[in-house]
DNA sequence: CGTCGTACTTAGGACTAGCCCC
DNA sequence: GGGGCTAGTCCTAAGTACGACG
């Protein structure tokens, strides 16, 4: 069936156990998450990187880098004959930075166009006359626009192509691959690919036996086809030809060449690297940007992607084949019949060039691994994608006039005679319940992994009296491993598809495919497909939670109040991350820095009571806590605290023996350093007396009221650590990151930034509310979903 | 219908800029 | 002012959906 027998020795993890209900969030306690992961390969590094070597594409970028009008004149012009609608003006100062939009309140779907100029950031001083226009740029505020027929995406379009990786740069001679303890000479072509596998010896990808046997295959078949070749000069080389055995392969040296260009590009000064980055942001400025009917727009992934090995997630049949280079050749790009076609890179053509205005791609290529498509599409806050994440939302929010209807009936048709319908019922129920994506069916050649209409057999266990474990691998091999608690019929149902002569390895859903369960579900609402629902429930989850925030506390509480609803999405979409392997150290850093604050605080307190005994009786309850640290505790904070002292100490005096040594003067001896350690001794012998005497050190002019302040700074500083602490815990295993960007409408986390006076920036970062911009001016406090 | 190709959204991990802390 | 860490960004794989085709 599929793929299996050379499987990837992946570890199983200790799989958690949790109840949940099957009517998502709502209150359910957040403690016992049903997040589980199962170990997955980690990817460490890439270092095959295509980076630098920029002189290719210098000149043209500077070409391109026109004035600003100039280009947006031209544009205009070609758009002549676009929309015709009179464009209303509306001045908006762009957000500069840290200060909260200004909320234009628009009315969407609003009948006008709107254009606004908007005052760019800052730009470092202009000459002139047409600096006025340098300055402004006009946004197309789409959303104020009708949203009319979406088949045709553009009238005009115009960009300059795509970029391409700089060519193979051979290694030096003296870094050679090793066969048999033998350095081995090879033809670029295969020493690039031999240095894909050699960048990653270290990575969990090149440990994985599938990998290794895909890449060795693949190097091996080029180096055949290549031939023992012109750089292979001595008798041993030829012998490359039948290099057969991977075991015999030794790549240390050229990991170690990698390695050592890292370190070297690490250590190049900040001056340097902005250089470097001023010049391929210049080079590259040009593929940045495209217009659209006129308007600038930026493109996304205008880079094509560079050759390497296949990073297959999960148990993929074909992880580590070779991505070969793409060639201008593969590639068609789709433009605007009235622009001109980009020039291809030198002695190269275009595979074909098109016109089609009912895509939005720039330009596509075939993948060589898999035979799948690769698009250039424009960037996230373009207007085209803007528009497409409106509908999605739009289309969710209608899905609400029809949630009770689809819930009502497919109550009533769980118990349908007819096994089909049955079977809609039930899959519409998971789908509904627990944010299940519909499943497609998946071919040999890819990762095992499946959604409802795709659950097999051995995915689900039943346990009475209607308790049902789900545990399979889903998008990207992320396992889904609930333990729910379903209504009885849904249970009985279950059971039935699971009855003989079903067995492992058969369909649950045999009667089910998410093309017959999409066309039923159209029969409730046009364009209502399986994966409406996802959207449906976070967003809704999302407002149900942000309806429990009290308006009340720091913008910093409301921000984790957030995060927390946030994260009651995150788990009911099943998004998860890898806990990071410096995870447990941060954590106990953190708890480390708590008692220590804790233990300042407890110190202030004592030196309070040592100043003005009378305080005591005044107010008793409030030094009851001066003691909450043990004996142990303390000595080890005493330990940390010297310990940080002469380190900070030592270092001080490397520093300054730097420094003497630098102006030629005689450095210091070790004696001068035990001298100035003696001040830790010091500390030392203080802090014992403390401990023994329970009587901090006051300090000189330390009275009652500075006390005082700093115990509320304390106390501040650790409500503040303490509530980060708990986020970061909470968010170890969760990716907050996929359901803001994907599910939450933003028009949610817009009217929660005006409701309660969190600045959007603190919800949205940059890139966000660049690509959310339309619901930031268009939503406001009062917004519903 | 079932399969395939195309076009688009959704996804987690790798990489890195910049912040914070010393 | 440098190093460690993390949040944010980049990259591209892996889904969904749908229409054409036989």
């Amino acid at each position: 069936m599929s793929s299996s027998e050379d499987d990837i020795p992946l570890s199983k993890s200790s799989y958690g156990r949790a109840k949940i209900s099957p009517i998502k969030a709502e209150s359910d306690s957040e403690d016992d998450m049903p997040l589980v992961r199962k170990s997955r390969p980690r990817n460490v590094s890439t270092s095959y990187k295509e980076d630098d070597s920029e002189e290719e594409y210098k000149e043209k970028a500077v070409a391109a880098n026109g004035s600003k009008r100039k280009a947006l004149s031209q544009a205009t012009k070609v758009n002549g004959n676009a929309k015709k609608a009179k464009p209303t003006v509306a001045r908006v100062k762009k957000e500069t930075s840290v200060t909260p939009a200004k909320s234009p309140t628009s009315k969407m779907l609003a009948k006008k166009t709107s254009v606004a100029k908007v005052k760019k950031e800052s730009t470092p001083v202009k000459s002139g006359e047409d600096q006025d226009q340098e300055d402004e740029e006009e946004i197309f505020k789409w959303w104020e626009q009708d949203k009319e027929d979406d088949t045709i995406k553009w009238t005009t379009l115009q960009h300059s192509g795509v970029l391409f990786p700089p060519p193979y740069e051979k290694l030096p001679k003296s870094i050679k691959l090793f066969y048999d303890g033998q350095p081995i000479d090879l033809e670029p072509e295969a020493e690039e690919v031999a240095g894909f596998f050699g960048a990653m010896i270290e990575t969990d990808h090149a440990r994985n036996p599938v990998f290794q046997k895909n890449f060795f295959n693949d190097f091996v078949a080029l180096i055949k086809k290549l031939g023992p070749g012109k750089e292979a000069k001595n008798s041993k080389t030829k012998e490359t030809v039948n290099l057969i055995n991977f075991s015999k392969c030794d790549f240390t040296k050229i990991y170690a060449h990698f390695e050592k260009l890292k370190q070297e590009k690490k250590s190049i000064s900040t001056a340097e690297k902005k250089k470097i980055k001023l010049t391929r942001d210049a080079s590259e400025e040009k593929f940045k940007v495209c217009y659209l009917d006129g308007r600038k727009e930026l493109v996304g992934n205008f880079r094509i992607e560079p050759p390497g090995l296949f990073r297959g997630r999960g148990a993929h049949p074909k992880t580590g084949k070779l991505k070969e280079r793409v060639l201008p050749e593969q590639i068609t790009l789709n433009i605007g019949a009235e622009a001109e076609v980009p020039e291809p890179p030198k002695g190269h053509q275009w595979g074909e060039v098109k016109n089609d205005n009912t895509v939005s791609w720039l330009a596509t290529w075939k993948e060589n691994i898999n035979g799948t498509t690769k698009y250039v599409f424009l960037a996230q806050n373009s207007s085209l994608k803007g528009m497409s994440d409106f509908k999605k939302f739009e289309k969710a929010r209608e899905l609400k006039n029809y949630i009770e209807k689809i819930r009502e009936d497919y109550m009533k048709e769980l118990k349908s005679e007819l096994m089909a319908s049955r079977q809609i019922a039930t899959a519409t129920y998971l789908i509904d319940q627990l944010a299940l994506r519909a499943g497609g069916e998946k071919g040999e050649d890819e990762a095992d992994t499946v959604g409802c209409c795709s659950l097999r057999f051995e995915h689900i266990t039943l346990k009475p009296p209607h308790t049902v474990v789900f545990d399979f691998l889903g998008k990207d091999s992320i396992r889904f491993h609930q333990e729910v608690e379903v209504i009885p019929q849904v249970f009985k149902n279950l059971k039935i598809f699971k009855k003989e002569p079903k067995k492992i390895g058969d369909d649950i859903f045999d009667r089910l495919d998410p093309a017959i369960l999409n066309k039923h579900l159209q029969n409730y609402m046009p364009g209502l497909t399986a994966k409406v629902f996802r959207t449906y429930n976070a967003t809704k989850t999302m407002q149900d939670q942000l309806d429990f925030i009290k308006n009340v506390g720091t913008v910093n509480e409301k921000v984790v109040a957030y995060n927390a609803a946030n994260r009651t999405v995150a788990i009911l979409c099943n998004h998860q991350r890898t806990v990071a392997k410096t995870h447990e150290a941060s954590v106990g850093k953190i708890e480390d820095k708590i008692t220590e604050l804790v233990w300042q605080k407890n110190q202030l307190k004592k030196t309070i009571l040592l100043l003005d005994k009378s305080e005591k009786k005044r107010r008793p309850e409030f030094f009851e806590d001066m003691d909450s640290l043990d004996r142990e505790t303390i000595q080890q904070i005493h330990e940390r605290l010297l310990e940080r002292e002469s380190e900070k100490i030592t270092k001080k005096f490397a520093r300054d023996n730097e420094k003497l040594k630098a102006e030629g003067e005689p450095v210091m001896k070790q004696t001068d350093l035990k001298e100035r350690l003696k001040a830790v001794k010091e500390l030392q012998k203080e802090l014992q007396k403390e401990l023994k005497t329970n009587k901090p050190e006051i300090k000189p002019n330390m009275t009652v009221e500075k006390c005082e302040k700093q115990i509320i700074k304390l106390e501040e500083r650790i409500t503040n650590t303490r509530l980060q602490l708990k986020d970061k815990e909470d968010n170890s295993q969760v990716a907050l990151g996929t359901s803001k960007m994907n599910y939450i409408d933003p028009r949610m986390t817009v009217m929660f930034s005006k409701k309660y006076g969190v600045p959007i920036e603190k919800l949205f970062t940059k890139t966000l509310r660049d690509k959310f911009n339309w619901a930031i001016q268009s939503a406001d406090e009062n917004w519903r979903f």
